[in-house]
DNA sequence: AGCACGCCGACT
DNA sequence: GTCGGCGTGCTC
């Protein structure tokens, strides 16, 4: 019933295909010990499935007799879901009894032949659904590389009976049939084109019913292994090097193959399989030549898998030795080891934490024992990534962005197979390690650990020490700035607290100056958005040979597009933003939704033809410093700049070498960059960060200043940091002037407290979404209502969040606030759970989304 | 997620 | 009146 293509002898995935019109017309014909109904067994297994969509729960499928001794744990199963869909799905339980559901369908296909999963990884992922409040199967889709999640795709075809006889069909059957004959396959994306509407099932009913088209429903293997064609001598010579001569003879008179000869056994001394492009290099010749030789009988082709991922050729180097205080703070952190499974490091930046990390991981690399190196995905830059290999060499593996789906597969059966060392986002703690005992969160602090919008909505940071308890690993948490609620921890003793106040090398931390920018406008000194201090410093610096990094946190140009006349400004059509000018485009963008517009060249309100640009992004920053720096070179580096695959390591290269003067950017240019000549680094308005309307907005400016300044003056000579801001006073401010962590700690930490904050209380927050405003007010009441039931003074709201509608989307937010008792979280979670079912059964409100996030960050 | 069912507005 | 829109419920 399933044609078996091919079995991949490296990973072992055997192919499959299986076409819609088969199974309509065999499963009728199944006798019942295919399906596994034998009449003399009477004992059946099932199998618990997970699929990689929103189902409360997996589905339970009849496991065919001829598959109950293969099948275990972990492996892919084909099964059909829904009417004509099918899925890979995971086999996370096996059992007997049968279940409850009325009739299970039978698994169609084992795919895999060992499992690709392991027991711990599936608690993980339980774990995860149930704290985070979503299934197992969302899970499933965060956690699974994109090619080890199959689904099928309907293809329509034209019936091979069908005879060009077009009479009898209306205008659309004619349409779809007509498109069918010059295009052999359609999908239903392809029908919804040629009809231009939505509903195509009833056309594709009628044309199926008169048995014009059939469908068919592929589940496709959607690995492929790379492969190399390579050549080798034919027999006899390949085992008796002896008649060598012989083969030499049989070249004749053609030089070129005698060449080519000569090359294969040059490249055969030196490697095994000889590549068939080698040849052609080593022995200028092309294809034809080899062709001739293969139909001599003298070598011949074949195909070989190889590794997509890749190799470091070069040779591994020593590191240099440990700082006075890096040795003493490994000591720390070896010890807090010993009963704390959780060690914050806590180091200024510069420090050479890094160089401390590289020290454990070759421990724990000398023990045999795996390590995953979590970083926030932005500061998964080569340079990072070249340190480490220039240290560990193919022992390290990338987990990147920009790794394609196929990379992806061979690094999960890579580590499957023990690879010792993985780096990645927060995506790779869900490879499945065997001997996890080291986990490392760089930058701990950093805002990317958290994912923000699918479901699951997890943080990475703490979901890594979940993983690590359970492998019994430990942790390390390193960062210059770190989170409240870290620091807390250590504070409270629950994780240990290893600290390096000093940079590596006896370098100086950078000269802070905070600039009142409020005076300087006052007194009309002010440039654009540049105090005269900082332009100043910033053509010495240039003067100096020096380069400097300009901090703005946002992008665009212009955010407000306005008319002073009647107060209109441009505004997106789904969301409730105004539009940011991009000058380059020339247009208004929206940085929610993505949607663009032309300039109007009026105001659409009361027609003044002269619109204003209010406040400033890096795009009018980099635009402006060049009227009054107009010999630098500036580069920008943000979203807009680095959206291409190669255009973020190019800027940082293009710094890097010298071909750039200054480099304006969003906090991208914060995170896990290491320049040499950067003099000075510049922050345009700390304002912006201060008044952010979050509770964390005092600790999260800190971090962005303290990590900013990071990068002034890292080799030689003291960087200088400028700070523009209208209230240089600002008690954060200070804290950054002066270095002083824990200030900014003690303050926070009292505030978090008083109003009932992490890391003292929890908060859920809850958002429910829909279309219409009438519908979402009503929708919200009623749920609010039911949570207020029960959960009384815990609910805070509802409220209209600070953008209330995205995407076409109407917003209203709701916060629980929980003491961390761990049972009146699970009873808070249990209620949400309920309130939502119960909406969804309410008149009318079926259709209100709501979207829990737990720890919202 | 994707598909079928059922109810409602805008067109032949 | 019917076609095609969308909201709702279900899939082992």
């Amino acid at each position: 019933m399933c044609k078996d293509i091919g079995d991949d002898p490296v990973t072992g995935f055997t192919l499959l295909i299986r076409t819609f019109c088969e199974k309509f017309t065999k499963s009728s014909s199944l006798t019942h010990s295919e399906l596994g109904f034998s009449p003399r067994k009477a004992v059946r297994t099932y199998a618990d499935v997970v699929l990689p969509l929103a189902l409360p729960k997996p589905f339970t499928y009849l496991v065919p007799e001829q598959w109950v001794e293969q099948l275990r744990f972990g492996m892919r199963v084909e099964v059909q879901f829904g009417r004509n869909k099918l899925y890979s799905g995971l086999v996370v339980a096996l059992h007997q009894p049968p279940p409850q559901v009325k009739k299970p369908q039978a698994i169609l296909a084992v795919i895999d032949e060992a499992p690709i999963l392991q027991p711990l990884q599936y608690k993980l992922w339980s774990w995860l659904a149930d704290y985070y409040g979503c299934s197992v199967g969302e899970v499933m889709h965060a956690a699974l590389p994109a090619h080890l999640r199959l689904a099928s795709e309907t293809t329509i075809t034209l019936s091979p009976l069908f005879e060009d006889d077009f009479s009898g069909l209306d205008d659309q059957e004619y349409l779809v049939a007509e498109a069918l004959k010059i295009q052999s396959e359609l999908s239903m994306q392809d029908i919804q084109g040629i009809l231009q509407r939505k509903t195509v099932f009833p056309v594709i009913r009628r044309l199926m019913d008169k048995k014009i088209i059939y469908l068919k429903e592929d589940l496709k293997e959607r690995f492929r292994p790379k492969k190399v064609s390579c050549i080798r001598l034919q027999e006899p010579y390949a085992s008796d090097r002896r008649r060598l001569d012989e083969a030499f003879e049989r070249c004749g008179r053609s030089n070129r193959q005698v060449e080519a000869l000569m090359a294969y056994i040059q490249l055969a001394r030196q490697q095994e399989h000889v590549r068939r492009t080698d040849i052609y290099k080593l022995a200028k010749v092309d294809a034809s030549v080899l062709r001739a030789m293969v139909k001599k009988g003298i070598v011949e082709a074949y195909e070989r898998e190889i590794s997509r991922l890749s190799t470091y050729g070069e040779e591994v180097k020593d590191v240099p030795p440990l700082s006075d205080q890096q040795e003493r703070a490994l000591r720390e952190v070896k010890a807090q080891f010993r009963d704390k499974q959780v060690v914050l490091l806590h180091g200024v930046t510069g420090s050479g934490k890094t160089r401390l990390y590289v020290e454990l991981i070759r421990e724990a690399l000398e023990r045999n024992e795996q390590v995953l190196y979590l970083l926030p995905e932005i500061a998964l830059t080569a340079q990072v990534i070249e340190r480490l290999q220039r240290i560990f060499g193919d022992e390290v593996n990338v987990y990147h962005s920009r790794l394609n789906n196929n990379e992806r597969v061979e690094l999960w059966q890579a580590v499957l197979d023990g690879q010792p060392l993985v780096l990645g986002p927060r995506s790779a703690l869900f490879l499945p390690f065997k001997r996890l005992k080291l986990v490392i969160v760089d930058e701990e602090h950093d805002l990317s650990y958290k994912q923000q919008d699918p479901n699951p909505r997890y943080q990475g940071r703490d979901a890594a020490i979940l993983l690590a308890a359970q492998h019994g690993a430990k942790v390390l948490l390193g960062t210059a700035t770190p989170s409240l609620e870290s620091f807390h921890h250590a504070r409270t003793q629950k994780y240990g607290l290893v600290q390096m106040p000093e940079r590596f090398g006896g370098i100086q931390l950078p000269k802070i100056r905070i600039v009142d920018a409020r005076r300087e406008m006052k007194s009309r000194k002010m440039q654009s958005h540049f105090t005269t201090v900082l332009l100043d410093a910033l053509r010495a610096t240039l003067e100096a040979g020096e380069q400097a990094i300009l901090f703005q946190n946002r992008r665009g140009f212009a955010p407000l597009y306005h008319c002073e006349l009647c107060d209109w400004h441009a505004e997106c059509i789904h969301c409730d933003v105004s539009l940011t000018y991009h000058r380059r485009q020339g247009k208004l963008k929206c940085h929610y939704c993505g949607y663009q517009t032309a300039l109007p060249p009026a105001c659409p309100a009361c027609g003044n033809p002269q619109l204003t640009l209010r406040g400033f992004g890096t795009q009018k920053i980099e635009d402006e410093l060049q009227i009054y720096l107009p010999e630098a070179k500036i580069g920008r580096m943000d979203l807009d700049t680095v959206r291409t695959k190669n255009a973020h390591t190019r800027i940082i290269n293009d710094f890097e070498e010298g071909r750039l003067d200054v480099l304006v950017g969003t906090q991208m240019v914060t995170k896990g960059l290491d320049f040499e000549h950067v003099g000075l680094v510049g922050v345009l308005s700390a304002d912006q960060l201060l008044h952010f309307p979050d509770f964390r907005a005092a600790e999260r400016a800190y971090q962005l200043m303290t990590q900013v300044a990071g990068r002034a003056g890292r080799k030689k000579k003291q960087g200088e940091v400028i700070i523009q801001a209208m209230n240089p006073g600002h008690p954060v401010l200070q804290d950054v002037l002066r270095g002083d962590y824990e200030a900014m700690f003690r303050r926070e930490i009292r505030e978090r407290h008083a109003f009932k904050y992490p890391p003292f209380y929890r908060l859920i927050r809850i958002t429910l979404k829909h279309r219409k405003p009438e519908v979402l007010e009503r929708g919200t009441a009623h749920f609010s209502g039911l949570l207020k039931e029960k959960l009384g003074s815990w609910v805070i709201g509802p409220a209209v969040p600070y953008v209330s509608r995205v995407r076409g989307f109407f917003l209203m937010d709701m916060l629980v606030k929980l003491e961390r008792h761990a049972r009146k979280i699970a009873y808070a979670k249990q209620v949400i759970r309920d309130a939502t079912i119960h909406l969804h059964r309410a008149e009318g409100f079926s259709g209100v989304r709501v979207q829990v996030d737990v720890d919202p960050y």
